[in-house]
DNA sequence: CTCCAGGCAATTG
DNA sequence: CAATTGCATGGA
């Protein structure tokens, strides 16, 4: 294979879209890329290099050759779990939601292709513990500040010169670090600063190890309350986790937007209340009526970011 | 100026 | 119980 730098060119050509299942394992170099990845990562595979850029940071990066391993992984096996291309597209939704709900099928139809990803446990602990009560823009400027301060960097050649990259921090690097120094990346949130430290810590210890490594088979129950017994870390966000960062497609975390779609989309009156431990349980109960158990969480993010391209009119992601 | 952004935790009624 | 407030900042 030989390499080639169309690096820039994935910035500009944001809409091409390309079967990743088929193309992934034809062998042949190819330039990947959707805007539909919420939460997630743009792919970007140049010669024998794969980057992957997040929509939380615009930093990120995983250089790899052809003979490097991921967790113990061939690449082209990480990449077929780490896009979750074992989850068909016509499972996600059950046969009675197209029925029940034409209005909705109609605008989530173009969205379907969505891929929730199993992305790095830590990782998403961070970016999510980043996330509270504030919008993308300052979310993205958060975690970008926290790659740049402590993650490894990368310098990679390209035709239109040298780019800096750099990569997630490792769980040490975060527990190490000095809350007034992290405080500087955190929106000057101090709390958050603190959080994210004690956090990193308890990953570092094993404690959440334990969590990651029998998430498959522990009910969303027992994975949120180890999550939660952080501070920080409330419903919501140990349902972000476990959804982006474990694999569980069942959890259905609910934010301002799922709140409005409930709403909005379902009528499911208790979504006009605010969201109360109580509330946010029964609604998550009503949604599954609607979404089933097994992929609601999947199907939550389908809806999720529809309704903030086709409702809400975001630009961006 | 006000309101809201992919909330959580502590406090008050 | 439920409702309110502090945390922080920037864009609409």
């Amino acid at each position: 294979m030989t390499a080639r730098n169309n690096l820039f060119k994935y910035f500009i050509n944001t809409d091409k879209r390309l079967n990743l299942k088929d193309t992934l394992f034809s062998g042949q170099t190819f330039s990947w890329t959707k805007r539909d990845f919420a939460t997630g990562y743009h792919l970007n595979i140049i010669g024998d290099r794969i980057i992957l850029l997040s929509d939380f940071y615009e930093n990120y990066i995983e250089i790899l050759s052809d003979n490097k391993k991921i967790n113990g992984l061939r690449i082209s096996d990480f990449l077929y779990r780490y896009f979750s291309l074992d989850i068909e597209e016509k499972t996600i939704f059950s046969s009675r939601f197209q029925p029940d709900f034409p209005e909705v099928w109609r605008l989530i139809e173009p969205y379907l292709s969505v891929r929730v990803m199993r992305q790095d446990p830590f990782e998403v602990m961070v970016t999510f513990m980043c996330a509270q009560g504030i919008g993308m823009h300052l979310i993205r400027r958060q975690v970008s500040m926290i790659t740049e301060r402590y993650g490894e960097k990368y310098v990679l050649d390209t035709e239109n010169g040298p780019l800096v990259l750099h990569g997630f921090p490792a769980p040490s690097s975060l527990a190490s670090a000095n809350p007034n120094e992290l405080a500087l990346c955190t929106n000057n949130n101090r709390i958050r600063a603190a959080n994210i430290i004690a956090m990193a810590r308890s990953f570092e210890s094993g404690k959440l190890g334990l969590v990651c490594a029998e998430s498959g088979n522990c009910s969303l129950e027992t994975i949120r309350e180890a999550l939660c017994a952080h501070s920080g870390i409330g419903l919501k966000i140990a349902d972000c986790i476990a959804l982006f960062g474990l694999g569980r497609f069942d959890a259905f975390p609910i934010d301002t937007h799922v709140k409005q779609y409930l709403w909005e989309w379902f009528g499911i009156e208790a979504a006009r209340k605010s969201l109360t431990e109580k509330n946010y349980r029964f609604l998550q109960d009503e949604a599954r009526k609607i979404l089933g158990n097994e992929f609601a969480g999947y199907a939550g993010h389908i809806l999720f970011h529809c309704w903030r391209k086709e409702v809400k009119k975001m630009k961006a992601f």
